[in-house]
DNA sequence: CAATAATAGTTCAACAATGAACAATAAACA
DNA sequence: TGTTTATTGTTCATTGTTGAACTATTATTG
């Protein structure tokens, strides 16, 4: 036991997962510098692309969406909500919960953010066709299920 | 223009990719989660990892293979070396460069933490053919590349 | 209905990561 | 050789993220 066969770098699924690790990370640190124009950090694209796609979220929703602490959210809002990018309202039926929504400025920003994002990730992917693409995004799919427990 | 079509979203690589991130963020907190017994933080895990497979390896080197900054592993290495996971040596020739091997004790602990590490990849990717596994690996061996200008 | 439990959001202290400025050393070059 | 430039690692102030404790509100249950 222990030998080389043991090692993980000999097993195809922990070298292919060292691999997605590695490009996260790399597509994390030039989406950080090509955000830096539009003044957005990458979480705070995160929370705009979330409240267009699902206007009125609670903070506690966007929270798990975001796989992030409810905290992390309440320390995220106030540089949004000072720019004018969201708007948060106090849920008449439900006095705990903060409904999030995005302004029309917040969209256009969205808008101009999302397409440096884009341009990112076509430079990324190019070098694969578009089967190979959705092949590779049905299996993260799948392995974002299979963390959930 | 900014109809329908424009949407990122309608775009197959870009919701792909958003797809390969997520997984990768669900990925990094169980393990996370997965190495509390073991008392490491992923990023130790990391450094561990590549002292292994580069014995003698700088910090500069080790900073550019982690894709992080020096000072980070100024800031990571007494933590490892006060466990005796690792030694750090001034080299012969160039003393400004510190070389950084693993000792026995940070080779044990590594191996059990791989092998934590290797079944949560196994659960996660399991879902998939070995062969559907090499191509997401190849394409994101690419992606890393694409990304580094 | 009153008491208890659960939930949404906030605060705060601890910790991790960053990048700029710095000290020590080595390399380049005049 | 002596001076300038480059490189390695460290320090430090700033920023971001986390989780536990807390407040306010709503749900549950006896």
């Amino acid at each position: 036991m222990n030998n080389k066969q043991d090692l993980p770098w000999d097993n195809p699924r922990f070298r292919n997962w060292v691999a997605v690790a590695k490009a996260c990370h790399s597509m994390e640190r030039a989406l950080a510098s090509a955000l830096q124009p539009h003044d957005l950090k990458p979480a705070q694209l995160d929370v705009l692309m979330n409240l267009y796609r699902h206007p009125g979220i609670s903070q506690h929703d966007l929270a798990r969406k975001l796989l992030v602490g409810r905290s992390n959210i309440t320390m995220l809002l106030p540089q949004l909500e000072k720019r004018a990018l969201v708007r948060r309202e106090a849920d008449a039926k439900d006095r705990r919960v903060m409904r999030l929504t995005l302004t029309e400025e917040g969209g256009m920003l969205l808008m101009r953010a999302l397409k440096t994002y884009g341009a990112l990730i076509e430079k990324a992917m190019s070098s694969s066709t578009p089967e190979q693409c959705d092949l590779i995004g049905a299996h993260m799919l799948r392995v974002a299920d299979a963390l959930k427990e």
